[in-house]
RNA sequence: GGAGAGGUGCCAGAGUGGUCGAAUGGGCCUGACUCGAAAUCAGGUGUACGGUUCUCCCGUACCGUGGGUUCGAAUCCCACCCUCUCCGCCA
């Protein structure tokens, strides 16, 4: 959520801001609410103000043994009166917070503008692409000759959208989630949780994926529906809900593996084949919880993070900073880090890591005392992937693939695979 | 799932429906005393929103959540949530 103080000040630089996203904020019936938000709200407190004085004296008055009858008569249609103007209050005031929940985040100077992915920003490139001297092959064929990547198998189960692994593989996803959350928590400062994969709508719509976004989301049929998390971003962000950290509390760095379930709805016909678009995945994700002035600062952090992951992998990628039209709702800035996948000789996410700035702190309640003041502030937040379990999983394989269709294993899961040193068939 | 107890400020813990944003104690901050410290004494110590003549002041809201009764609710009524204890079940 955007400050809406700020949202009512300098209207005219937000409505700019959010139009290089292609936004389009009606500045002009927001104001128009506020006004009548403001007129509302002084109208009702002083209607309460007048019930709080006039209770105040009839007490009094009660207490002396006086006759409050005619006392009560005086303030007969006050309640009424209040309860109307508090009424058409809570109407405007409902109008106004559900369109500011439907804001995207202000967008960070430093974002290049375009319309899509076309425009995103290349920041760098690590290691190069490997020179194959036989035919390469995809996840898919690999995983099928191995024996142990089944879509039909997890079809009769589940439907589309989700895979079996067995044996080796299995294992060499284990490892990879293992590896990263050692280096997170043993060399980068991560403190590991490990948090629920259900969740209330509240949560949701702290982390900014509600009210919006609901048709990307599982969803139970209780009459308050848990959500299935679509990232861990979202409990494990939401642990500074409602909370004042003290100024030494921070910078906290916060890591968790866990499973991500997403609807996919609306992605029909993409990516339909193959590991890279699940109904469920396994992902390693970071989450900072900095002071308002060390966002930017923790944001290079964090994917630098990230990236050591791919460096430890020997997996070649390159850094994007995402433009206007590509970056997600409540991000300031992202960069997405791509990782070269032999199979479809191109460049494919494997994590995105965000600044969030105050926007999920402001609805969640999330504040820090601030150090000089001692007054309670909104902090930053920011996540990541460090990284997608699934997807690193797709992308060791075809990057380790040899000739007669086995995979090496990489030197750094050495120590989880139990001396397997190569994925072959039995 | 059954039975019972309870949810009040940073913590503990009071609170016959009326000046309760809330006693008291502890903690914390400031000051006095002291060479310094301890002890003691005095004062202060929530958050959010709004108004504003905007480093002051004023108003409103908040005692688990949401409703209700009332001129007036932390206090009464209803529903829900959560915590704890015991029983049952279970990984």
């Amino acid at each position: 959520m955007i400050d809406p103080k700020l949202l009512r000040q300098a209207t005219a630089e937000v409505a700019a801001n959010l139009a290089r996203r292609g936004f389009d904020f009606d500045a002009e019936s927001y104001l128009a609410l506020e006004a009548q938000r403001k007129a509302l709200q002084v109208e009702t407190e002083t209607l309460q103000n007048e019930r709080n004085q006039s209770a105040k004296s009839i007490g009094k008055a009660k207490a002396q043994g006086e006759d409050i009858e005619p006392l009560k008569a005086a303030v007969k249609d006050l309640g009424d009166r209040l309860a109307a103007a508090d009424a058409s209050l809570k109407g405007v005031q409902d109008e106004l917070r559900s369109i500011e929940l439907g804001l995207p985040n202000l967008l960070a100077d430093d974002v290049p503008d375009g319309h899509d992915e076309d425009a995103n920003a290349e920041v760098r490139r690590w290691g190069t692409p490997g020179e194959f001297d036989f035919e390469v092959q995809d996840h898919i064929d690999l995983g099928a000759a191995l024996g142990m990547l089944d879509f039909d198998a997890a079809a009769r189960i589940s439907g589309a959208r989700f895979a079996v692994m067995r044996g080796g593989l299995a294992r060499l996803q284990r490892a990879l989630i293992q590896f990263m959350l050692d280096v997170h928590v043993g060399e980068h400062g991560y403190e590991e949780t490990y948090v629920p994969y259900l969740v209330q709508s509240q949560a949701l719509v702290g982390t900014g994926q509600l009210p919006k976004f609901e048709e990307d989301l599982f969803r139970t049929t209780d009459e308050n529906p848990f959500y299935l998390i679509p990232t861990a971003e979202v409990p494990v962000t939401n642990l500074a809900r409602e909370r004042i950290f003290e100024p030494e509390q921070l910078p906290l760095r916060l890591t968790a593996h866990t499973p991500c379930f997403r609807s996919e709805a609306g992605s029909h016909g993409q990516d339909t084949r193959g590991m890279i678009r699940q109904h469920q995945f396994e992902k390693v994700e970071l989450v900072h919880f900095v002071a308002p002035g060390d966002s930017a600062r923790a944001l290079e952090e964090l994917t630098s993070h990230a990236e050591e992951i791919l460096k430890r992998l020997e997996l070649p990628y390159r850094l994007v900073s995402l433009c206007s039209g590509d970056i997600g709702f409540g991000a300031t800035k992202t960069y997405d880090i791509e990782v070269w996948l032999p199979g479809q000789q191109k460049y494919r996410e494997i994590s995105s890591c965000s600044n969030y700035t105050d926007f999920q702190a402001r609805r969640m309640k999330a504040r820090v005392r601030n150090a000089e003041t001692g007054k309670p502030e909104l902090l930053h937040t920011l996540n990541g992937s460090g990284v997608a379990a699934g997807r690193a999983l797709i992308a060791v394989k075809e990057n380790y693939q040899q000739e007669d269709g086995s995979i090496r294993v990489p030197d750094a899961l050495k120590p989880w695979m139990g001396g397997i040193s190569e994925l072959r068939p039995d």
